[in-house]
DNA sequence: GTGAAAGCGCTAACAT
DNA sequence: ATGTTAGCGCTTTCAC
């Protein structure tokens, strides 16, 4: 029977065992005890459980600490985000969390204080520190946000993934493709014989904002139609502002037969604007949003709208950021930077029905 | 002029200069880089700046992850969180980002992929194998899921403070006074004068559902009122619950003249339920919700809720910890676990304003 | 004010 | 199948 004291460190601190404590407790070496805990082949059956018994009873855990510094490598993938306040981000995050877990990798997580935050190189800096093997820019691009893309090397030390934003040469960006969204949402309301369509505007600062309205106006152009600027105005994606917009329409177009918002905040105050100018939606003003909020379908009337799976979104990027790291890891020649466009769908509801009939106005929301 | 392959390590990777590249550089040894890095006083004014000087030329950044090893403490906390895809729990870790960076915490953040897990061994090994140097558990109390607590030692290894969660001795716990937030609605219904009011629980396997369905009951008995099983019904927080729950409480309790709901989109769903059957709110029925979500100030008529500081509690939860953190790193007798209620407030709108004059119907909501 | 030695907990590369 | 040596990048003694 071996002494216990052998080489046990007399100082060690309670509840945190190390590699070493166990070895000497299982007679063998640090090695052995790393190919166990590794669940390498090559140790011998009788060895194995010997070792894992001491671990149990020591309860030791391996300190991924140590072999992320051995390994040069941490299976921590950094992720930078902005406006968790609101929901979109939050999916995304889900999204990037559930995914992240599968892989096996942690996360870092980093919130910028505000959107257009162009002195980005502390965050590097705190991730890179910690050894990120990859970082996901999980920021939406508003304003100059993005200039200091240009101004990073060529080669960064990590992959980077960035998500909501306009695709770039050489980069992973991963989006999802809001024009076509708003597009989906413009070409249904044309189809069903509405003509001038009004555009509620988020801050055109975002890239988003400025996808969305400009497949508001080429559809409309391309259908032959107005567009001209009494034809829209901005808002700041809440329903306060929605309402200021709402009421600025009904002044400036009055002759407008439909509103599509660019998000559903801003299309629920519509849907509540509308009776105090003496519109009924859908009948006489048709309304469609973007976003596909949960309340949506309880709006009344119920609400047509763009679905986008921004969970979907923070999928993705951890597949592809991990696809990328283990690529590299295995030396296998660099990967082609692309960008990946997620396709959002139309949800209708009855505020784009123009002959709906008033009777079926409550129960639930048909889809 | 010394020869830059000295002690140079000649397989070095581009962009990650080492502390002893910097010194052999420097022509010092790695202690004073690390006195330089660390703002120790104890260099030559002419040391430091040659020093700083080679290090923004190499690019060094220090490895937050080797210090972490030597100094066994990682400066980053660990998030545990859940339901990050409705909005409560992102506002919390809002508030946990911002405290965190602010107190120059880094954190790691693991999603519950399940509001009711039991087995937690497995996120607990992830961080402190990571050697987080605490633990916030942002996961709200659900069924059993808080069953493991009794199960783990006394002296855990890093502190933990719990979020939204009933208090309990010797543990620190930080939560919104839901008892407090419903109390105050109830008491504002009944000061409007509403006297039969019924509640639509949350799912009562949550702790929070079940303290404000308590304070709804409570009101009702402190006044004489009726609070029976007629009077109330459980939801599971959807729009969609609320709607069948408003349908079923019209049906077993028609006398009813008010609703408090637990959460607004439910109460979204009283707004709209009361038409068809025939109720004007708030003249005919008043409805009271909880949350403060941004659209309630727009629901048609404005809802009056109770409004939780979310964003606060995460604050709150990482002053609270980093606090412990530094007291157990300077030997400071071990802190006392306190638990900490934050208040909620009352946002009172027209949903409950039973004396309303009918023709304000519509433009801003008044607070 | 500065440097040398030792070691945080682990694994890679080689022994045997 | 197992052990030895070296070292990841840094800080903590303790010298000088």
């Amino acid at each position: 029977m071996l002494s216990i004291t052998g080489t046990l460190t007399l100082t060690a601190k309670v509840g945190r065992a190390t590699i070493r404590q166990v070895a000497s407790a299982a007679g063998v070496s640090t090695q052995t005890v790393s190919r166990v805990i590794n669940e390498r082949p090559d140790v011998s059956a009788e060895t194995r459980s010997r070792v894992q018994g001491v671990i149990e009873q020591l309860g030791y855990r391996p300190s991924a600490l140590a072999r992320s510094l051995v390994q040069q490598r941490s299976y921590t993938l950094g992720v930078v985000t902005a406006g968790l306040r609101i929901l979109g981000p939050s999916r995304t995050l889900a999204g990037i969390t559930a995914e992240a877990a599968a892989a096996g990798y942690a996360l870092l997580l980093e919130e910028l204080p505000r959107y257009d935050l162009d002195d980005t190189a502390p965050i590097f800096e705190a991730l890179l520190s910690r050894h990120v093997d990859g970082i996901i820019w999980a920021v939406p691009e508003v304003g100059a946000n993005r200039n200091w893309i240009d101004r990073r090397p060529v080669q960064p030390e990590v992959p980077i993934v960035y998500l909501t934003m306009e695709p770039r040469q050489n980069m992973w960006v991963i989006s999802i493709d809001n024009y076509l969204g708003a597009r989906l949402a413009m070409d249904h309301l044309l189809a069903r014989g509405f003509r001038r369509i009004a555009h509620i505007a988020g801050p055109l600062d975002w890239w988003e904002s400025r996808q969305r309205m400009a497949a508001w106006r080429d559809a409309l152009q391309d259908a032959g139609l107005e567009a001209g600027d009494k034809c829209w105005t901005e808002g700041d994606w809440s329903s306060a502002s929605g309402e200021a917009a709402a009421d600025k329409l009904f002044q400036q177009y009055p002759e407008m037969d439909a509103v599509f918002a660019a998000n559903d905040q801003m299309a629920l105050s519509v849907l509540h604007q509308a009776p105090l100018h003496g519109r009924r939606v859908p009948h006489d003003l048709g309304v469609a949003g973007f976003d596909n909020i949960p309340e949506s379908a309880y709006f009344r009337p119920a609400l047509t709208t763009v679905q986008q799976d921004q969970y979907n979104v923070g999928k993705v990027a951890v597949e592809e950021i991990t696809r990328i790291i283990e690529a590299a890891w295995k030396g296998v020649a660099t990967i082609e930077p692309k960008s990946i466009m997620l396709a959002p769908t139309l949800v209708v509801r009855r505020s784009s029905d123009r002959l709906a009939n008033d009777d079926e106005g409550g129960g639930t929301a048909y889809e």
